[in-house]
DNA sequence: CATTTATCCTGTAAGC
DNA sequence: TGCTTACAGGATAAAT
């Protein structure tokens, strides 16, 4: 599902395809895909006819459009979350929840999401830098996302800051991992991935690691997201594509989501899969052995 | 305050 | 064959 390599690639799409263009109508098929838009959809569609795109941002998980006018356009996807540029007579599918047609008569964008977990919002003043004392690392965000930590490709991330924040708390590694308040754009996905090149079970408490363990786990999540940048994000289905509706290929650099029973690449283990706050944990038991005594 | 859990959704696949 | 159930899981409100 969507996590910081998909976003990504959707950002350099939108930008190459949509900085510059001037939003000429927009429309609302679906309530739930602006339900984050405090003013309600027609104020949604309001602010942003006539504006013009400047850039495209993102911080995590999050995208944000800023505009002409000192606003921006702030999206997530959640789990099923697409952006897409068609041309006009390219059928509606089902999961179209809205269209965005620009000035220049070129290629529409819609946002089409299957589940409704994502959705678009207006920040009124989200173009405009933040006050540096409420945003982590003092970058400039909508005031939306100020909550959401530095991702570790952003410039401004400081290892030994995340380091420091991950040995005080309480709590296993792979939970501190998705906390997007502490490191954001890591996922289920690339958790697990990331736990596997650093060779540490997922239940670790966070508090036990030592520097070099959290050393090794912060550069296995920035190498992880990086390659999969470049294998334009991870493809299971057709729900993750990019803005031109092409799947990306890092699924085949999984080394263990996914792949219960299958051989460890490393060492031939079977993959191990274990429940996991609802969901699943896939792990090579013999790379990473379970944390000694018993779960905190 | 820090941390955990429940909830929102729908399509696919597995089970009976 | 057709119905039911489990699962996928990001962010957030609510609970502990």
């Amino acid at each position: 599902m969507p996590e910081l390599p998909e976003v990504e690639t959707i950002r350099q799409g939108l930008d190459r395809w949509v900085t510059g263009r001037t939003i000429g109508a927009v429309e609302g098929r679906h309530p739930r895909a602006v339900r984050r838009h405090a003013a309600g959809p027609a104020d949604f569609a309001d602010a942003l006819v006539g504006r013009t795109v400047t850039g495209v941002r993102r911080r995590g998980k999050y995208l944000w459009l800023p505009l002409d006018d000192e606003a921006a356009i702030i999206g997530h996807l959640g789990m099923s979350g697409q952006l897409l540029l068609c041309a006009d007579d390219v059928p509606d599918g089902p999961h179209l929840r809205i269209r965005f047609r620009f000035g220049d008569g070129g290629p529409q964008l819609r946002f089409v999401d299957q589940r409704t977990f994502g959705g678009l919002s207006v920040s009124p003043g989200g173009a405009v830098l933040l006050d540096g004392a409420v945003s982590p690392g003092g970058a400039p965000v909508p005031a939306e996302i100020a909550h959401i930590a530095l991702d570790p490709l952003d410039p401004l991330f400081v290892d030994s800051d995340f380091l420091t924040a991950l040995q005080r708390r309480n709590t296993q590694v792979k939970r501190a991992l998705l906390d997007q308040t502490l490191i954001s754009g890591v996922g289920n996905i690339y958790a697990d991935e990331a736990l596997w090149r650093a060779r540490l079970h997922w239940a670790r408490p966070t508090s036990a690691l030592t520097r070099p363990q959290g050393r090794a786990l912060i550069g296995a999540v920035r190498d992880v997201l990086t390659e999969s940048i470049r294998a334009g994000g991870t493809s299971f289905d057709a729900l993750y594509v990019n803005v031109n509706g092409e799947s990306g290929y890092f699924d085949r650099s999984l080394a263990v989501y996914g792949r219960a029973g299958e051989p460890c690449t490393r060492c031939g283990a079977p993959v191990r899969r274990e429940p996991f706050m609802n969901r699943s944990a896939y792990s090579c038991p013999r790379c990473q052995p379970r944390p000694r005594p018993p779960t905190p």
